[in-house]
DNA sequence: GATGAATGAGGGTTCATTCAT
DNA sequence: AATGAATGAACCCTCATTCAT
């Protein structure tokens, strides 16, 4: 069997139990025998159990980035590339849970090295949410002139914001996953309506995609 | 020294220790180390490893619920109330970092007891904030009569606006620990935004509290 | 049982079984095993394989030196030093085969940080040998006078000489361990014989100590 | 490429590394590639890690004990012999640092098998140097008559100053190769007059070639 | 009430060795 | 003739846990 086909195989293996058992919990020996292989041939592979770690994070790290940006629509308004992006993204987590929980929870709780691994891939999550609204807001304050009160947001309160929003995302991802007949794309049109109507204009009946203002 | 006194000092130094260097990764070593007792006290009074973990998360859990209830001011609208419980929230999790990293990452990342144990107080906080927007929206449909599109949340989609909710505080717990500079007040107020107003809004120059509909 | 003395039986141990084994054919299974503990116990008092190597080299370095330096009958002629010193240094090598095989053979083929610290006894041995015929030679040359041909031994001269005795010295230890019906005393005539008086007198039947030139 | 052309490649390697390294710590994937051929092939070719290093020991053995052979002048007094056979030693051992780590070093550290094989040299290197002295001696001894006191060494003893000859050669041949300076002819200088003269004569000026009873 | 002393069990890693091709 | 692929066995080390005092 080729080199590159085993590898795969293990790196499938690892990911299912890091992501089940946890980090620290899941000896090699489990990895091998989910893998079906021996133990040497993972070391011999993958060199050790951290860096098989750090492969599993970069590589679930690298799919869920490409599922994000390949659902993205582009050239459209704000919300929409969001309402496609969250789709995408909600898509990929609800399909590979056990990725999910690698980068997500796994990597985030077993030290630095990892953690930072992990923190690069929501790193570029919040940028992107980050430059979305922010394009939006540059754009309807362009098309009101300075009005009385608020304007724009500024970057400090956009940055919470897109944290606020990849946390919902993040918080919904989890839900999706555990509640038996949550779809992706219940989870994704929840967090439109979350996020952009918000709770204000939801209590009132309202529901996105609003009756367009933009 | 007193049996409840010594007992204190276990569990500050396992939340600590838990906290910093992850369930696996902390010895009881270290752990007797910290509290600066021998490692046998440390068994007789809390047993195992796994049941001193349950305790701290109890422990944890509890401190939390008891600040947000405390700080939620009663018998005002539903938007003051999620603001003033956000507000404890923040701060206690803004003080308690170890605590926090204990109940959201530690626990949920080290296999079914300790994450069942952890999901109860998530679950309350989900509930009371699930019932809150739930009130709220009841309460205007009624002010509103049957008008077309949309109408109050339906349950389900009450659960996830909430998970949405609290996913976001979450993330915005750690961006205030994790970011120097942020205040809980101003994750508060982040969040407030963000979720009452939605990005919609924002994008539209609006800050909470509106110019109250309500 | 107290601490030190189950250190010290490790150590023995440890000592037997590198000497015999070879440090790296040593388990610390095999060492535990003979030691009568378990292997958890012998990382408790001395830490790691490398840790306890080096405290068994220091332990047999120091035994080694201090019976030597026990031995050499001092303020007497630099011939009676050497023989008192060589006694004492068979004496203790024939005794301790596996304290001697630890620091003669396994410390310095198994790696710097080893060899370093068996290189310092042996330095010393071959310190106290120069500094030893060093003197003597002083003493015959200004006994002397200056006259035709040769003189003194340079300082060179003087550590190649002492780098063959103690070589030669080394050499007699494993022959005297070795060979049945060899005692030390008989290594430290036959060693006296060749180093002071030489092949060339021996040959000619003289022996040491000589009708005595001094 | 032939057979024996690789083989001798192979060996190359191994004395290279076992004699750098130890025979533990080296491993056939270093040797092999160290050799640039794969491992499979040394197995071929040399069966195990035990034989190779048996092969090894044997071809270092054999190519000191030529040049110690080829060197020795025939038909010449003992002294002269002794000089030329260690000149060749030394200029050998100099040269072949890493055969001579292999021969003196490590097949005497690693255990019976090996320790045999390394000590048939040393062996006949000591017989060599028995055989030659013991000429000497009765050489000597002929031409002086029964004399008062001693007379020619008994075999015991010759078998003894053997051992002490070849154990100062084995130091200065480290000395030689650890010191940067010290050639192969000084070295041979050096023992020859430790050995041939004794500290006794050295002391008072002599060196050797003496003035020459012979 | 408190601890010094001790261990069973298991995990990460390496290596000599062998097939199938 | 030569090798890529694979493994059984062992080794160093750690840790949760328990006695005897």
């Amino acid at each position: 069997m080729p080199r590159a086909v085993r590898e795969r195989m293990m790196m499938d293996a690892a990911v299912r139990t890091f992501g089940r058992r946890g980090y620290r919990a899941a000896s090699m020996d489990d990895i091998a025998e989910v893998a079906g292989v021996s133990k040497p041939l993972v070391y011999l592979y993958l060199n050790s159990k951290e860096e098989l770690f750090i492969a599993c994070i970069r590589r679930e790290a690298a799919a869920l980035l490409e599922a994000v940006t390949a659902g993205v629509q582009p050239g459209v308004s704000a919300d929409l590339q969001l309402r496609s992006g969250l789709g995408a993204f909600f898509a990929h987590t609800t399909e590979h849970p056990d990725g999910w929980s690698v980068l997500h929870r796994q990597a985030r709780t077993h030290g630095e090295p990892f953690a930072r691994e992990a923190a690069k891939v929501r790193d570029e999550l919040v940028a992107f949410v980050t430059q979305l609204i922010g394009a939006a807001a540059r754009e309807a304050d362009t098309g009101r002139g300075a009005g009385p009160g608020g304007g724009a947001p500024a970057d400090r309160e956009l940055a919470g914001l897109a944290q606020a929003l990849v946390g919902a995302a993040e918080s919904l991802a989890g839900w999706a996953i555990e509640t038996p007949g949550v779809s992706a794309k219940e989870a994704a049109a929840t967090l439109m309506n979350f996020s952009w109507m918000g709770l204000g204009r939801l209590m009132d009946g309202e529901r996105w995609p609003a009756t367009a203002r933009r």
